[in-house]
DNA sequence: TTGAAAGCGCTAACAT
DNA sequence: ATGTTAGCGCTTTCAA
């Protein structure tokens, strides 16, 4: 492979691609049966089909999907629009839709919609102009109109929400337990003998931080704890410096928690941050816990108390659920898997007793 | 938005798209002007186009992206190829790569080859059939023959790599200088007092890679200290457990290194926790960096010395090479951007004088 | 088992 | 300023 000369110029341009056309005439075919044969189709001799798929080979033919797609009406692409894919949790997500996908005979278009209504908006238009046979999607934080959707689901296209779907009826997805492994998370720093927990939380109109704070909220009451709303500090975004901030402001106030439960990882890296600034020491003086599982937990000291939400199963299911919706496009069952979450005990929450053993490295 | 219903199931199947026919016939116009119209020509008159606009908002047209690109030889789509988006520096990179693109009108398919050559080829393939007008990629680290690519050229569709690009004449690309990074890394450890560097390293036929190590080993020459061999582990792999494993066979080996250069940060997480099980202090025992800068690197303790990539301006460099490559497509001039680095002074590598004054928070 | 022919929805000459 | 016409490359009836 040394010293290999890359792209010698002297097809400089002109170099029309090789069409069906092409292989027609090249072998005193017709273009109908050349499709067939390409197409493996059932109703045609071994014979044409090896002489075809020779040539083709040959002549270095590809198909031109675009006309197959706008002439079949399918385009065995798969629109998939994530809020970003920073962090761990999506990538794992897009990596499970990949794969089903793939193995489904599906290309898949990865859209970004970086928090952005608008740009989610633009991703969905461009998704359906471009003749996709299906959409599977995780909203943006801003969005809070849902017509976009509404439009997919009148072309009659296979939709399937993942992770943070709209509060509506009739949608599809698939979603982690959020309000299970809040709860369950809640309910070990209870354990571990917490009595004063704080919770920073995610916006409240998104399904995941809202489940994640209904968890915490309803674990503290079923334990006999108090709810109160100035250990409830809202997170002006979800990385390290929204967790740093609510950090700041919960220790100026009045309450001093001896936990604090951070709606993301991220976040709760953050409030660890200020609270060596301040002296406190984590988990001793006060418990810290994070969601998502993210790979950065096991790298810091002590190591982070997580959610883990399986991402890559979330998105192998968003797939079976669009295969479903696309065999029996009538009845749009509106289904909703709810993919069970594991919680990952880590040093940072061991404020108390030993508590149960570590369920992770 | 509460309540609301989603998808009335009246119109369950049958409703046909509109096209620019429908809008034709209603408003007694041709196609030709309707799309002309559409596309605003400066033919129309205004009259018309906003007649023409009006209906298809009424009607909720939306045009169809196959038809037109399958006419007009051009798709308006970009293809990008990237091994993983793992960590930061790729998402990184990608964002950078839409928003110019989509700037520019462009639409991006983001394929991930996940480090698999056969992958990254039926990526290519899938993209060519798709008629993408351009396509981006940074091959992944099992690729080692290039024809994938040779066909992409051949085809006359512009093609850009970044990051990780094939030792060939006449690609275009843009790459960080990953050389010169390495070398101001090791200088800089060797400023620190360290004299017996080591080096975890990536594979050797990549260029990024190749040119850490290179980096590495000049900047020693040039510093009157020996290349040793021995200090030199390749990685088994990219994460921390990769990292670990040659730290163990770096320290059961007979040398003593007093600093540890890995080629990705993740190795050098998982060659921090090495030296701590083995008691061993950073910086004060083994001064340690990494490459990339990740944003983990100040989440742990001691923050890790990196080097920056500035990912998302080489997404914008590789689009802007793509447009470039697009209008005179005659001339493969084989350009190379090569992007600075930034070298990231943490507390990782502060293994003797106070060194210069640090970079970074 | 193969061929002929009609078009998917749009664009782009070329007319008018 | 608008209309006519001819396809882009493929799939898919309908015939043979």
């Amino acid at each position: 492979m040394d010293g290999q000369v890359f792209g010698d110029k002297n097809m400089a341009k002109g170099n029309k691609r090789v069409s069906i056309q092409d292989l027609a005439a090249e072998l005193g075919l017709s273009v109908s049966t050349i499709s067939r044969a390409l197409n493996n189709a059932l109703d045609v001799s071994e014979a044409t089909k090896a002489q075809v798929r020779a040539l083709a080979e040959k002549l270095n033919y590809q198909s031109n999907s675009m006309a197959a797609s706008l002439r079949s009406g399918r385009s065995h692409v798969l629109g998939v629009i994530v809020p970003h894919i920073n962090g761990a949790f999506f990538p794992a997500v897009v990596h499970g839709i990949e794969r089903l996908a793939s193995q489904a005979g599906f290309n898949v278009m990865i859209c970004q919609s970086s928090e952005e209504v608008g740009r989610e908006v633009a991703h969905v238009k461009a998704l359906l102009k471009a003749q996709v046979d299906g959409i599977l999607v995780s909203m943006s934080n801003t969005t809070r109109e849902y017509d976009h959707f509404e439009q997919v689901r009148r072309k009659g296209i296979p939709l399937v929400f993942f992770d943070r779907m709209p509060e509506l009826t009739n949608v599809c997805g698939v979603v982690a337990d959020d309000y299970r492994g809040a709860y369950q998370l809640t309910e070990h720093l209870i354990e571990q003998g917490c009595r004063c927990i704080a919770h920073l939380a995610g916006p409240q109109h998104l399904n995941i931080t809202h489940n994640r704070h209904q968890g915490y909220h309803d674990a503290l009451l079923a334990h006999g704890l108090p709810y109160d709303k100035q250990l409830v500090v809202p997170l002006s975004n979800s990385r390290e410096a929204g967790g740093a901030a609510a950090m700041r402001h919960l220790l100026a106030g009045n309450m001093r928690p001896d936990a604090v439960f951070a709606a993301y990882d991220f976040a709760a890296v953050g409030a660890m941050r200020v609270l060596e600034d301040h002296g406190l020491r984590v988990p001793e003086d006060i418990a810290l816990a994070g969601f998502s599982n993210e790979p950065f937990t096991t790298m810091i000291k002590p190591q982070l108390t997580s959610v883990d939400q399986h991402g890559v199963q979330m998105g192998e299911a968003a797939v079976q659920l669009f295969l479903q919706l696309q065999k029996r496009s009538d009845t749009f069952t509106g289904q909703r898997i709810v993919l069970k979450t594991k919680l990952i005990i880590r040093g940072s929450s061991l404020h108390g007793l030993p508590a149960q053993p570590a369920t992770s490295a």
